[in-house]
DNA sequence: AACTATTTATAAGA
DNA sequence: TTCTTATAAATAGTT
């Protein structure tokens, strides 16, 4: 897509490498963007400049997308194929640190969870449970606070696992155990004598997206954050 | 890039929305192998497409860039810069360094997960309301799930918030005020006017990856692994 | 950092 | 779905 169509090898100069790292990475992560976007579909990607320094994007947010993966493959089974890969080259690399977002954005999450913690509690449906439980969690001790946190993660991963069945079930009802992607994983899957279907996946809250992605430009002392749109041009390169 | 150009929003009818990630993904997934050959750059993606289904990509592989990227925001925190974003991510948020887990901790922590939810249940203490919870995750529909799900979380964020804030109050007893970011935050839950004191971190899951190539086009029930290689087409759409 | 000539990616349509 | 094709977008080489 330029004057000239190229080869897709390493690019020798490595000053011209840097300069196409720059451009492309932005293309990849607009290309990730619009595709969060427009399907609604969880992104993430993490990426290393020629210099060794870390760019990241993620929509909703890089540890989201990350964690879920993590937890899918932490509870997947399966074997594993590679088809091929390309090496990449580092060079040195520096600490880094992750970037503080805005306060307003912030300030914006926390109202939705604020819209949706009132909509369970308001309506009380479910027979008053949710009431009880935003109560019990406005009235205990650090233990019992931390106890009942490990409980609801517990029961969270059953309805995700149950959402996700269900979607599965719908798409493909009878199935064969495809290949998968970490040996390690199953290897470390000691016995599936799971009770309880506990696993991740399926769907973001419908308000999914609006928790909005980011993307993270590093520098030499940290992480940048910046956000998905589009517009947001915000470089910094190694040299 | 079509015969027509369209806008970068969420595409309504679910089929089309399909059939773009699917076109998307793919282009994506080239752009980042082209970008990692052309530049010897490291590059991981993960994506879940709008129906829940895990693919990934990784050069030289997806467990090596992740890890590398983990480790490196593992060791130290600071603050920077950002550019924009509209991420509702707490964690990141604060400038927290996430955990890095490696695979064996990884698997140890989703069993005690196991192992809280059966004790959670089995010994149905609360007065039944966990079992209550267990029941309706397994007994719902999708759109009952969902909502369920988001009800769960919102709760769930009370508590992390209720607990942080326990521990700050421990480690800084004669703090007058909070840190600005939960001020703000207990300012938007709900109208508890009840004094949040503040928040610190919670215990949160971490991250840890195993290993596995590059493209991973997942199943069901499994994840495809593929090449960098442009070549290796290895497809499997979720619709 | 900008600027285009070209190459690519892809939205529709078949 | 896969292919085709008109167009929108990305970007290689230049300034």
């Amino acid at each position: 897509m330029g004057r000239k169509k190229i080869e897709i090898r390493k690019i020798e100069r490595k000053e011209a490498r840097q300069v196409c790292f720059s451009k492309r990475r932005q293309g990849m992560f607009k290309k990730a963007s619009e595709l969060s976007i427009l399907c609604g579909a969880m992104v993430a990607i993490v990426t290393f400049s020629p210099a060794g320094r870390p760019f990241s994007f993620g929509s909703p947010s890089f540890k989201d997308v990350i964690n879920r993966f993590i937890t899918l493959i932490a509870h997947d089974d399966a074997g594993s194929e590679s088809c091929d890969s390309s090496s990449g080259d580092i060079d040195a690399m520096e600490g880094k640190k992750l970037e503080c977002l805005e306060l307003e954005e912030l300030i914006e999450s926390e109202i939705k969870k604020k819209k949706i913690l009132q909509e369970a509690t308001e309506s009380d449906m479910d027979g008053g449970v949710m009431h009880w439980l935003t109560m019990k969690a406005y009235s205990s001790g650090l233990d019992e606070l931390h106890e009942f946190q490990k409980k609801l993660v517990a029961i969270e991963d059953v309805v995700k696992e149950m959402i996700r069945e269900v979607l599965e079930d719908e798409r493909h009802p009878p199935k064969p155990y495809p290949p998968a992607f970490m040996s390690l994983a199953s290897k470390y899957l000691l016995d599936k004598e799971v009770a309880m279907p506990i696993s991740v996946a399926a769907p973001y809250p419908s308000i999914g997206l609006a928790d909005g992605p980011y993307v993270n430009d590093s520098s030499p002392s940290g992480i940048h954050v910046a956000g998905t749109s589009l517009n947001c041009a915000n470089d910094q390169l190694d040299g």
